[in-house]
DNA sequence: GACGGAATCAGCCATGTGGCTGATTCCTTC
DNA sequence: GAAGGAATCAGCCACATGGCTGATTCCGTC
């Protein structure tokens, strides 16, 4: 963004999707394609030279996949900020490009106007996320808070448990207190309290903490 | 995006900001803003008759304010994004807010084309954050799944555990006693129960069963 | 109808836990 | 050398937790 014309550099290693954009991107007015990358290392190499504003950093390329090359061009200091392009929605890698400091991600199957949207956006500075992405961000963040959630899980009893220690147990491997399961489950507390007396007997462990551990061990509950 | 037109519904209790945006965002060809609300109670509504694609949303408003509003309004079924505006960067309201469902924010001084390009975005469905925002989101979720920090992190305040802590946290999640724990690190129990106690502070949890569970979302462990 | 399992509830009690205050010793940074 | 963060430790206190005993009600099964 020096003067208005935002410049971008391409770097995919497949030709077709290297082409395809750079034709989508300087079809806008505003938005010039600088330059393109068949790798990571050249990528990094690219930007050092040509300085562009934004990078579409394809992940999955040889020499220097895109997450290593974030990493580089990030830490560079220089002003250019990182488009990340994936292919699936939930890619784990995603996690990885945005703690390398990359500005943003897009899917390659995006609209032009998205795509064009997308630049202008991280080339302003803000951050550009899929919905998926932000909602599981938030959701850790969330944990932070220590708001338990509730999540409608299917009674399946485990081994020797009953259906209700399987309830309860789901609900202490949520962190609820034997108050608020009793509130939940609408009984007395001391009630909660039997029940978890029996699944820690039951499953052979201490303390409700150790329940917590081994319903995530167990499958019982999954993370995200 | 009924058709190609953007329907923006601006919700501010401040006369001027409704009106600077809504002449900014009219100047825009795709951009229609199709209506106002002075409080979060009038954008609720707002929102059922006029089934804007956006809400433009300040947080702090009278009647209700703007997290609840977003509150109902996401949860109302709709297509309805929300986009939150903040004065302070930040704002604490601003968690909230993404909690409550909205698709971004947007500083109240951002420039036309800054605005213009976030109302396309989320209009698009893609997320929109500042990028201290994305950074504080992306600090806590990578802290706790276990990857070392490089990226200079110079604030800290509400989540950075320390090495010691995050080492306690794990141990944590493994179902072990401040006593075990004691024994393992070859500290005194006391020092285990000052980490643990700084950890459910940092995290803003209440007791070592949250703790497991959190450790468990965040990936710091891994079942199996 | 008897039997047993499951779910419900109530006390009592020892203690692990978490909050709070205060302190010392290393470090690194300014 | 001052300042501040990190790790270490101690003591006190309120309370949730977990173990134990004993009880009632509602089921389905034999």
């Amino acid at each position: 963004m020096t003067d208005g014309t935002i410049r971008v550099l391409i770097a995919d290693d497949q030709m077709m999707v290297r082409e395809g954009f750079s034709v989508l991107l300087n079809a806008m007015p505003d938005i010039e394609v600088v330059g393109e990358a068949v790798n990571g290392r050249e990528a990094v190499d690219r930007v050092r030279e040509l300085a562009p504003d934004v990078v579409l950093m394809d992940i999955r390329m040889p020499e220097l996949n895109g997450i290593e090359a974030t990493r580089e061009i990030v830490a560079a200091d220089g002003a250019a900020k990182v488009l990340v392009l994936t292919t699936f929605d939930l890619d784990e890698y995603v996690y990885q490009a945005l703690r390398a400091g990359a500005s943003g991600f897009l899917l390659k199957d995006a609209s032009a106007r998205q795509l064009a949207d997308g630049v202008r956006v991280v080339a302003s500075g803000e951050a550009l996320l899929a919905p998926s992405v932000t909602r599981r961000l938030i959701t850790e963040f969330s944990k932070l808070s220590g708001t338990p959630r509730l999540m409608p899980t299917a009674h399946a009893a485990y081994g020797d448990l009953t259906d209700r220690e399987t309830e309860v147990l789901v609900l202490i491997a949520q962190g609820l207190s034997n108050a608020e399961m009793a509130e939940r489950l609408v009984v007395a507390e001391s009630t909660v309290k039997t029940h978890v007396s029996r699944i820690l007997v039951k499953l052979g462990l201490r303390d409700r903490t150790q329940a917590a551990v081994f319903a995530y061990e167990a499958r019982l509950v999954t993370p995200g």
